[in-house]
RNA sequence: CGGGGCGUGGCGCAGUCUGGUAGCGCACUGCAAUGGGGUUGCAGGGGUCGGAGGUUCGAAUCCUCUCGCCCCGACCA
């Protein structure tokens, strides 16, 4: 390809509405352009990366024995009522409605449709296990699409979705894919974690998301620094400190504190250590105790993890934090001056906190705080239990490493859906027994889109994008310098251009009459990963110049052989 | 959905408070010089100021309505 006849529309300046590297370099590079908002169009030069995404997509689902199809982006309104989500999907699904007035949805994804296609194609167990995939656009209309194509409404997408005689079935072709999963995102060149994700209503179900490390990921994870543990930080286990409570060193004290309401005032004002304090969150309790409120416990810097809380038979669902008059008539003072020292409610403490000896904490009496709290003499600990989100240097659940927080962009998800649709749209299959079965089903997403930007999240610099190889758009910027005045550079470089193509390479000569400087800057924007120079000066030598887009030294090639020492650097 | 902000050539912005008939940088076109990291000079083309209505002799500017876009927000003892 050459530069003259490839539409290459960069630009010098950001486009003021975009907040992450992705996105402005996607629009500084003109890979998209926005026609709406979270919509967008994908010019030649991004066309070609995210092609190179879906090629490596469709070569590993292809390699593990599944099935490609294509069903329709718009589906009719009968089948997503058919399983409720016509009404449960929300204000995410786009309905639209054709001339005669009929209801229809663009898919924000397909187990509809691909359910109906399985129980009308599938009649025995004979045909299992199956697992159908497709590339396809979909539409999510999405509350605040934001960063690019990272969080857009129209998106492409790669779903799977496999069908079971039974439950072990599904779990194997469950961990096949996580496998197949695994290796699609290490041959793009993309650093990532496969994080256990909540199981959510389906019982027994398991899911992991798969993330890619990087700053501006909207989810946060927890791993390991000793083993393959990852999980969501909401779903991380705080486990306790392996130590036991130290022995009760000081007396109880009670201080006045008129001016101490939160925990940073308590450090701050009494030189407290931050780990040396509780704080007490007072939440509605459920119908399982006899008490209207329950206090639940956590270190001053530790944070309550909400979705523990409400799992807590103790605690109302969904979890509601007291209001201040409620606390003060509950507890006989205000928030800011709670604690577990005579508290009149039940408690719950936080592992962490059941471990804390000579501790401060409000004192259920305004303006008042106890120092020195030690369990069993001062106050009964009550039931313990994990309240807390995990924080980095904490132990690792499974007792290898230190947990390690991250952010990550989730650019995969699998998951056991078991009968869910099956069940609602009557997919069965004949056993062997000679009976029906409902058929379990798994199902498989990747954010073939949200890849693209994600690979830009965790591969850029200064200049622009560092495409992993197998994702760029071209493989080689082939630049001469001052080709208008010398001839010998056009040939040379003509001449090398034909050679490389005949070879193989996706080369992209850039015969634009335009200064270096420009070709210097264009080619590191869009981040192809190899370049050759070709200049008179280089000419004079019998060399070439080269060099790797994350490297800051050229290189001389000879002229002669020239095409094969390319070839080795492109590995 | 709640709060805030913004819509002026393709992009980034100024002009709006204090109405007088639109400007700058980048990009684009032509010519010339330059020719190894976004070079320089000269000459050009392109917008009626998101839309509708109103006030006024006169509206990008004031008023009303409307559409679109962006940002923030669901850990508080």
């Amino acid at each position: 390809m050459k530069t003259s006849t490839f539409h290459l529309m960069t630009t010098r300046e950001t486009p003021a509405d975009a907040e992450i590297a992705s996105h402005q370099l996607m629009l500084r590079s003109g890979m998209i352009r926005k026609l709406t908002a979270g919509i967008y169009t994908w010019t030649p030069l991004g066309w070609r990366v995210l092609k190179k995404v879906e090629r490596i997509v469709r070569e590993e689902m292809d390699r593990a024995g599944y099935l490609e199809l294509l069903m329709p982006a718009v589906q009719p309104a009968e089948l997503w009522k058919e399983t409720g989500r016509w009404d449960d999907f929300g204000d995410q699904l786009l309905k639209i409605n054709d001339r005669a007035g009929r209801e229809y949805v663009f898919g924000p994804t397909h187990e509809e449709v691909i359910t109906d296609l399985a129980r009308t194609e599938l009649r025995s167990y004979k045909q299992l296990p199956v697992t159908f995939y497709q590339i396809q656009t979909k539409f999510r209309d999405e509350i605040r699409p934001r960063f690019g194509v990272m969080r857009a409404r129209e998106f492409l997408m790669k779903d799977a979705y496999s069908f079971h005689i039974d439950e072990s079935c599904l779990d194997k072709t469950y961990r096949e894919m996580y496998d197949v999963y695994s290796r699609i995102f290490t041959r793009a060149g993309l650093e990532f974690r496969a994080v256990r994700a909540d199981s959510g209503a389906i019982g027994g179900s398991q899911s992991h998301e798969f993330h890619v490390l990087a700053d501006s990921g909207e989810d946060q994870i927890a791993f390991s620094t000793g083993s393959d543990f990852a999980a969501n930080v909401e779903l991380a286990e705080a486990v306790a400190p392996a130590a036991g409570r130290p022995e009760p060193a000081e007396e109880m004290k009670q201080m006045d504190t008129p001016d101490a309401t939160t925990i940073d005032d308590l450090v701050r004002q009494f030189d407290q250590e931050i780990e040396k304090t509780v704080k007490t969150l007072v939440v509605e309790a459920s119908d399982e105790i006899d008490a209207a409120f329950i206090a639940l416990l956590v270190r001053g810097d530790h944070v309550l993890n909400e979705f523990k809380a409400v799992k807590l038979p103790q605690v109302a669902s969904p979890l509601r934090f007291a209001e201040e008059e409620e606390i003060r008539e509950v507890m006989g003072a205000g928030p800011g001056s709670l604690g577990p020292v005579n508290c009149p409610v039940p408690c719950i403490v936080d592992r962490t906190v059941a471990k804390m000896a000579d501790f401060s904490a409000g004192a259920n009496i305004d303006g008042k705080h106890y120092f020195g709290i030690n369990w069993g003499r001062d106050a009964e600990p009550g039931e313990v239990a994990d309240l807390r989100n995990v924080v980095e240097g904490d132990a690792s659940p499974d007792g290898q490493g230190e947990i390690q927080l991250a952010r990550g962009v989730e650019v995969g998800h699998i998951f056991q859906l078991g009968t869910k649709y099956s069940e609602s749209m009557n997919a069965v299959v004949l056993g062997e027994d000679g009976r029906s079965h409902t058929m379990p089903m798994g199902c498989y997403g990747i954010g073939v889109s949200r890849i693209m930007a994600a690979a830009i999240e965790q591969n850029h610099d200064e200049h622009g994008i560092c495409w992993p190889e197998p994702l760029a758009p071209f493989q080689l910027a082939l630049l001469p310098m001052n080709a208008k005045k010398s001839h010998r550079v056009r040939e040379a470089a003509e001449s090398l251009y034909r050679d490389l193509l005949e070879a193989g390479v996706e080369v992209l000569l850039d015969d634009r009459n335009i200064r270096p400087g420009v070709m210097f800057n264009d080619m590191e924007l869009i981040g192809i990963p190899h370049r050759v120079v070709i200049g008179e000066r280089g000419l004079d030598e019998g060399e070439l110049e080269y060099r790797a887009r994350t490297a800051s030294e050229n290189q001389r090639i000879p002229l002669e052989g020239a095409v094969e020492a390319i070839l080795a650097k492109l590995g």
